[in-house]
DNA sequence: AAGTAGTCCTGAGTGC
DNA sequence: TGCACTCAGGACTACT
């Protein structure tokens, strides 16, 4: 569900209630989520001070006083929701439980954190703060795309010689990591380069074209507060906007807003691509 | 080794 | 109103 753009939205609603803040009380209301929970997570949150609330990719990373950080992903549909600031105490309080709220992080200054995830593609860990980047959800992770790491060389090397398409090579969170399948689809558009040519056929000027676009889409989803479908809100429930400049990803059928060509639906390894056909080649 | 299905899970939407 | 079916923003595992 969430793609990078969501997943900094929410941390950074998280920040002002969760960083410097104490973790007065944690409740954890089942063993698992996709994996199991770690072992006495309730008592290793209890009491603990999240000095910095960080992000890798799609992952939002807690880094608490007991030298341990908490690893949250949101998965498909997890959402963190955030109750009880003096804001929302103005309006009501904490709202009643609902079916899926698996993890409630209750701060000292009142405020709560509620993670919720119907599907439960969700998931949390905790691990050593000095060794975080060896968690093996994180350990293979390709260079941030908005980062220093990630440039026009870079990407061309990866893409070079690979058969699979661009559109998986982009979704290999190895490659480069915190695309998902709308921004592949509209970063896809934007280079007009159909989502089935095969990456390696790319030319070099190709493959170094994608990483401007790749920063600016994201960049410009982030500053709209990413993008609200189905499930996903930001921390404070508030929509997200970029959906509305999608270009072609949940579009099909309807005009390309470049040339008007219908936009096509295909499958590819299971997900859904949407592209123009005319200006996509 | 690299690339591609199948898989986990619940809920919303659609068509009969 | 109900039932069967498809689809969903992710990504791991197990095949070929």
């Amino acid at each position: 569900m969430p793609e990078l753009p969501e997943v900094e939205t929410v941390r950074r609603g998280l920040l002002p209630v969760m960083e410097g803040q104490r973790i007065d009380q944690a409740q954890v209301n089942r063993p698992d989520l996709r994996f199991a929970l770690p072992p006495n997570m309730a008592a290793r949150l209890t009491g603990q001070v999240v000095q910095a609330l960080r992000r890798r990719s799609k992952y939002i990373l807690a880094d608490l006083s007991s030298g341990e950080t908490l690893l949250i992903h949101l998965g498909m549909s997890g959402r963190m929701l955030i109750s009880g600031t003096q804001l929302a105490q103005f309006h009501h309080a904490h709202p009643a439980p609902e079916k899926h709220d698996h993890v409630v992080l209750t701060m000292q200054s009142g405020a709560r954190v509620t993670f919720n995830d119907p599907r439960r593609f969700g998931a949390m860990d905790l691990m050593p703060t000095a060794n975080w980047q060896a968690h093996k959800l994180l350990a293979d992770l390709g260079p941030e795309p908005l980062g220093n790491g990630f440039n026009e060389a870079y990407l061309a090397h990866r893409l070079e010689n690979r058969a699979t398409p661009i559109k998986s090579a982009l979704l290999d969170q190895k490659v480069v990591s915190g695309l998902g399948n709308i921004y592949v689809c509209e970063v896809l558009h934007r280079a007009g380069i159909a989502p089935t040519r095969l990456a390696g056929d790319l030319t070099a000027q190709q493959a170094a074209a994608l990483v401007p676009l790749i920063r600016t889409v994201l960049s410009e989803a982030i500053e709209a507060g990413g993008s609200s479908l189905r499930d996903y809100r930001q921390a404070d429930g508030e929509l997200g906007y970029f959906q509305h400049t999608f270009r072609v990803y949940d579009r099909e059928g309807q005009p390309c807003p470049a040339c008007a060509t219908p936009i096509v639906r295909l499958v590819q390894s299971g997900r859904s691509s949407f592209y123009c056909p005319s200006c996509q080649r």
